[in-house]
DNA sequence: AGTGATTTGAGTCGTTCGACCTATCGATCT
DNA sequence: AGATCGATAGGTCGAACGACTCAAATCACT
């Protein structure tokens, strides 16, 4: 019998494709949703075998949507597809309960045979596939911050000042600044703005 | 007969999608390019009636190989493919000489009907769309910088500091900040992290 | 037991930034 | 023709920033 599958993504064009991909394949979509709300829905609906998800959504993050179908319903497994193999996404994907993490540069025939190991009930994240993603990950020259480092980064990107950043971590100003001096370091930047744009880059903080 | 298209794209996933969709709407995929350089060399070769190419490419930017492609191939239309309807890649877009430009919320049927109009002949990038392209990303609450404007801050998101910017367009450091003043005004940001994050989100500015 | 990384905090010093104000010149719009 | 807008440029001033150096506590790994 075929799988079948409720497919997530926030552009119709890809959803479309996707779904006269996976057709060859032998998985059937049983639903389509464009953005989070719709997915929650459909899940309680449609009782699919298997979740896609893209990362981008519309109206709430992939990640966060993900956390809610995991505690809703978990038995349904949830396959995370992402544009880019980012090492904080991959992170909070597993932390969220996704059962495996794709990037969409491998192939159809790749990502059919991830939703039926899916489906088959090998729910945990496949190791091999996590240490390989994990290692592509790290491949791409990714300087590892420390959790707190990210923190700071990320307030800063959210647009808070050096002064709102120790408030908010309950923090001295100065040793938010030492925080950020060891940033820069790692990340090869001189200043905020560059420090937040090579997070971004090298996926250690999002953009909100 | 069947309209033979070039996809340009770098994920072998939406390349796959793609085909199959389109096949539907009786549009042939004579070839599938995941970077520029190929997309070039597949063009010479296969001589398509339009190429179709996302704007996120892996080796270089899908508007400088739109550049190039028409340079040297101004009989094949371009149909510029994105994410994001955003200001700034629209603008790229049109003066790099690309005949169509479709954002991926589409549908597949819309996409397909670009594609035979362009075929046919409709070179010039229909107005009707243009203007609906532009006036949909006016109605995303997008702030309208001034071309200068923009150059400035996209320096800035580069890592140029004030001076530097200065220095790269031949005006004086303070004229830059001038600049940078206007956009915060514009974009309700107080420092240049949060004008560049904000660029990002409205898409006027491009990470590189 | 010791080495190293992380987190926290501090001081100093020069540089840069951002806010606010004015002004000229050219283009565009009404 | 007058008004508005954009690009250019200048000035002042206080606040924030970044570079450099130092130090102590904690925790992990060896």
């Amino acid at each position: 019998m075929a799988t079948r599958v409720l497919l997530v993504d926030d552009h119709a064009l890809v959803r479309d494709g996707l779904r006269r991909s996976l057709e060859v394949y032998k998985i059937h979509v049983a639903g389509e949703a464009g953005d989070g709300a719709t997915a929650l829905r459909l899940v309680a609906e449609l009782d699919p075998d298997v979740v896609l998800m893209d990362v981008a959504l519309p109206d709430m993050d992939g990640v966060a949507v993900t956390k809610q179908l995991v505690a809703a319903h978990p038995e349904v497994p949830v396959v995370m597809l992402t544009m880019y193999g980012d090492q904080a996404t991959i992170g909070e994907a597993i932390a969220a309960g996704a059962a495996a993490y794709v990037v969409k540069d491998c192939t159809t025939a790749e990502i059919a045979a991830v939703i039926d190991e899916v489906a088959a009930g090998e729910t945990a994240l496949s190791p091999a596939l996590a240490e390989t993603m994990l290692r592509a990950a790290h491949r791409g020259g990714v300087a590892i911050l420390s959790a707190r480092e990210r923190e700071v980064l990320q307030l800063i990107a959210e647009g808070s000042s050096t002064t709102e950043v120790a408030a908010r971590l309950y923090i001295t100003p100065k040793t938010t600044k030492n925080h950020l001096a060891s940033i820069y370091h790692k990340l090869e930047a001189t200043d905020r703005t560059q420090a937040v744009l090579q997070g971004l880059r090298k996926g250690i903080i999002r953009l909100r």
